[in-house]
DNA sequence: GACCAGGTATTGC
DNA sequence: GCAATACATGGT
């Protein structure tokens, strides 16, 4: 018997710029896929809390969204999708004092910014779950997006509940401990399978209590994170930042270490450290989107051969 | 078949 | 403190 998939629809009217392509596959998420309709529409394929989806923008700018209702037991679904891709942050706003250098300069504009601001015009940091966040950004460390995406895949896959669509949600540390090391080995997760063990004990047990993480002070937040094995500066800040929305944390990878060294100190070699406090400094509140648009913009304008 | 990938833990000065 | 080094595995 063929299932046959008989979508619910939900349209929400967008109170600002929304690009799925530069929020979905940048980088901050990692399962979300883009599927060609027929028509040469963008929709993408994903899953937000334990419901798959699929999301557009129509021409007339609203989101639509389509879903399996039987795999929705919120009443606030649509809630959820607003909540999720993060539409209260004003992004107009927000460019407008990235392009004015932040709290840098006095009202001069930053020319670096200004540009970069021009690619992913709708790009916006998403709330996600800080539980799939924070395992999936223990598997991002020394490895690469395509490979990244598959391991969390297969986690789910063989671990989380159906979601719809034929995809699965993202487990809870619960069915991870009880599957063990052998299945996180199996899914390719490497040497950072005992990381994922270590954070489903910690989570699971309160050690790190991630609603909690909520109410706290972002440096608070921070070290709490950092606790866990296989958790340093960057994943705690990646976590804080795409999963708890905290936009003036300024997480620093390699890229945006060499970005912010070309931009700001004449292509001087400077510390992760050194890169994080100055970005934190410049962009105040904005770190996390200024970070997300210079991510953005040395991966797809500057390219590889930036050393 | 190298070389690299949204880093981190460990070790040695 | 700070510079090396190993790390599992796959993508390009």
């Amino acid at each position: 018997m063929v299932q046959i998939f008989e979508p619910q629809m939900l349209t929400l009217r967008l109170p600002g710029p929304l690009d799925l392509k530069s929020t979905l596959k940048c980088g901050q998420a990692f399962r979300w896929e883009r599927l060609f309709g027929s028509h040469g529409q963008a929709w993408y394929e994903g899953i937000i809390g334990s419901v798959a989806l699929r999301v557009r923008v129509d021409p007339s700018g609203q989101l639509v969204v389509l879903y399996d209702d039987r795999a929705v037991d919120s009443c606030s679904f649509a809630q959820d999708v607003f909540d999720y891709f993060s539409l209260d942050d004003d992004l107009g706003a927000l460019h407008q004092f990235l392009r004015r250098g932040g709290d840098a300069q006095g009202g001069i504009s930053d020319k670096v910014m200004e540009k970069a601001l021009e690619y992913g015009q709708g790009l916006r940091i998403l709330r996600q779950d800080p539980w799939e966040c924070l395992v999936s950004y223990i598997i991002s460390a020394n490895n690469n997006i395509p490979a990244i995406t598959k391991i969390v895949n297969r986690i789910s896959a063989a671990l989380g509940s159906p979601a719809g669509l034929g995809l699965f949600a993202f487990p809870p540390p619960e069915e991870i401990l009880k599957a063990g090391l052998r299945l996180l080995k199996e899914s390719k997760c490497g040497y950072r399978a005992p990381y994922i063990m270590d954070a489903a004990t910690k989570v699971f047990s309160r050690q790190v209590d991630l609603d909690e993480i909520r109410n706290l002070e972002t440096d608070e937040a921070r070290r709490r994170l950092l606790t866990i094995k296989g958790v340093g500066p960057k994943i705690a800040d990646c976590v804080l930042l795409f999963a708890y929305h905290r936009l003036e944390v300024f997480p620093v990878d390699a890229g945006v270490r060499r970005s912010m060294s070309e931009f700001y100190f004449h292509g001087a070699d400077i510390s992760p450290e050194q890169s994080r406090r100055e970005g934190s400094k410049r962009f105040g509140k904005c770190a996390g989107y200024a970070q997300q648009v210079l991510f953005n913009y040395s991966r797809n304008i500057l390219g590889s051969h930036f050393k």
